[in-house]
DNA sequence: ATATCTTTATCAAAAAAAATTATCGATGAC
DNA sequence: GTCATCGATAATTTTTTTTGATAAAGATAT
């Protein structure tokens, strides 16, 4: 038995395609063939149900894929031991990053991070927290930024900051006028929300839900950006809701709008995550030092109302 | 990296030397040089120094090593994952045990096992419980059969059964006289002892410790078997303390000065035990059974006292 | 029903890797 | 200084893995 074989049993695992799983793992179909029937010859049992379409996975199958999970893991993790052991830095880092946090967070750690740990590889893909969750335990990614607490047993977070609600009020607005807003004063039915999949569409939607009961209503404007949100609101669609950092780079006449919560406003926490598992624990110490600095500036608040990103049913 | 070159590392890093380590992998110690620079070179990190006498591990190595017993031993426990699921109970399996149980135990189950699982090729070892201890932990043996309790975190007990103390008092002896015994008529200076590495001589020693403090008396006479203690005895230079079982084939003659304790007697605990990462866990079970099933009918006792077979300072 | 496409299995040849034998060189004991 | 021990190295053999081509099986469309 090799970890060749169990890497590529996991790929035809995952792919349910053994034409699809070689070129995942660089090699041709027939080597993949060959080196599954080897491992089921050895392990005297069919680890793949080759007649159903897509192939399935026998229930012995199940457990060796499991078990083999676990090897290729702890594998993997040898190269990782020697690095932090060398206290060395470097290698693939792959970040998975929420679209609501990714415009502005990004840009404040990115230049310093890379600068800081040149040997570095950062790969960031922009992913809903749905599919943070799944890539962090696949362990497609390596780590990721969301907003939090996840309530998921098997990931770990570390929180970088709190950030605060602002409301976005059009002129015209019922709450206009007020120089704070406070949360019972929200009503679902004028706010504008991110489309599904927004994890700060939920947040907002749990905020409101601590008031109203009945959320029963279907809205009928989704977009994708707060840009698209705050245009629609200044055309008197509703007011919105921002994170903090989303309100720092309007324009002045925009900004007039803004209107703070009064203390404590409700916020959002968002927090690097990474699987229990926590390979490249060293990188994740350095990425999460980096944020922790560029953040300290931009961001210093603590009497805050943590909302929960988590979608209720 | 393969897990060949892991089971190398493994064995040099045991054996401090790459020619032994090679015989105990069945292969030249070319191979073994070879694929352990392969290692090296890929994590870039030299596993051993080998300048000193003994090889010694560097501080990377150290934990090489242990990751690379993690990886090895999970990669051990697929084939007892399919063996499981298809319940199939069978192949190696290797049991130490303590020379005090040895002679009765093991022929009381044996037959019966070996005939009910002929698929186990049951490789059995006489071994001091100190040896045990080691071994289950460095996996060279899968279980054993000791006293216990061990109060060692990493070893899993299972009860098998309590085995009470029986004196043997030879005439002439103060306490010939007496039907039943106390423990606290025993005087540790006229006891015969097995020799050191025992751990019925441990258990004996805890017994009357507890009725005596001083015991720096030094023992002039130990042996290895009871058979000789039993002789020694009858020659008039002291009584001795037998297992329960070890009195069942004694002559008509023999069994004269045999004396029960009065109840509770000391007993010591008789458990399978076995390394908590569960290989075999199916087999474990197995043996089990069988040896409840042939106890039962040869020891009956629950009311005991339970002495412990650890080596106090 | 036939043709077509997709997908996995099989085979022989080539490439790569591992293991072996024989030998060397360093180190330490005597 | 000689010998013995032990790991490294080189050349060769053996084994394993990969590949490209192709066959076979199953699904899908015409």
């Amino acid at each position: 038995m090799t970890i060749t074989q169990l890497k590529y049993t996991l790929a035809v695992a995952e792919h349910k395609n053994f034409t699809v799983a070689a070129e995942n793992c660089f090699v041709t179909q027939p080597t993949l063939s060959m080196q599954i029937q080897k491992l089921e010859d050895e392990l005297d049992a069919k680890i793949f149900n080759r007649s159903k379409k897509p192939i399935q996975l026998t229930p012995v199958g199940e457990k060796i894929v499991e078990q083999a999970k676990v090897i290729v893991d702890e594998s993997n993790r040898i190269i990782d031991i020697v690095h932090q052991q060398k206290g060395y830095i470097g290698g693939e880092f792959k970040l998975g990053i929420i679209p609501t946090v990714m415009p502005t967070l990004l840009p404040m750690f990115l230049k310093v991070f890379t600068r800081k740990y040149p040997k570095v590889q950062l790969i960031i893909e922009e992913l809903t927290t749905e599919e943070i969750i799944r890539k962090l335990t696949d362990g497609h990614i390596d780590a990721a930024l969301a907003a939090t607490p996840l309530e998921n047993e098997s990931i770990k977070e570390r929180v970088l900051y709190y950030e605060p609600f602002v409301g976005l009020i059009p002129q015209g607005h019922r709450l206009y006028d007020n120089n704070k807003i406070k949360t019972d004063q929200l009503e679902i039915e004028d706010i504008l929300l991110l489309e599904d999949g927004h994890c700060f569409k939920d947040s907002v939607l749990n905020l409101c839900r601590a008031n109203k009961k009945d959320t029963s209503k279907h809205f009928q404007l989704q977009s994708g950006s707060f840009d698209t949100l705050i245009k629609l609101s200044k055309d008197g669609l509703g007011m919105t809701l921002l994170p903090y950092l989303n309100t720092l780079d309007l324009n002045e006449n925009d900004k007039s709008y803004l209107r703070e919560f009064v203390t404590p406003p409700p916020a959002r926490e968002v927090s690097l995550i990474y699987h229990k598992s926590q390979l490249k624990m060293q990188l994740i110490e350095a990425l999460k030092t980096t944020i922790d600095g560029v953040v300290r500036g931009a961001i210093a608040f603590s009497d805050v109302e943590i909302v929960s990103p988590i979608q209720k049913k």
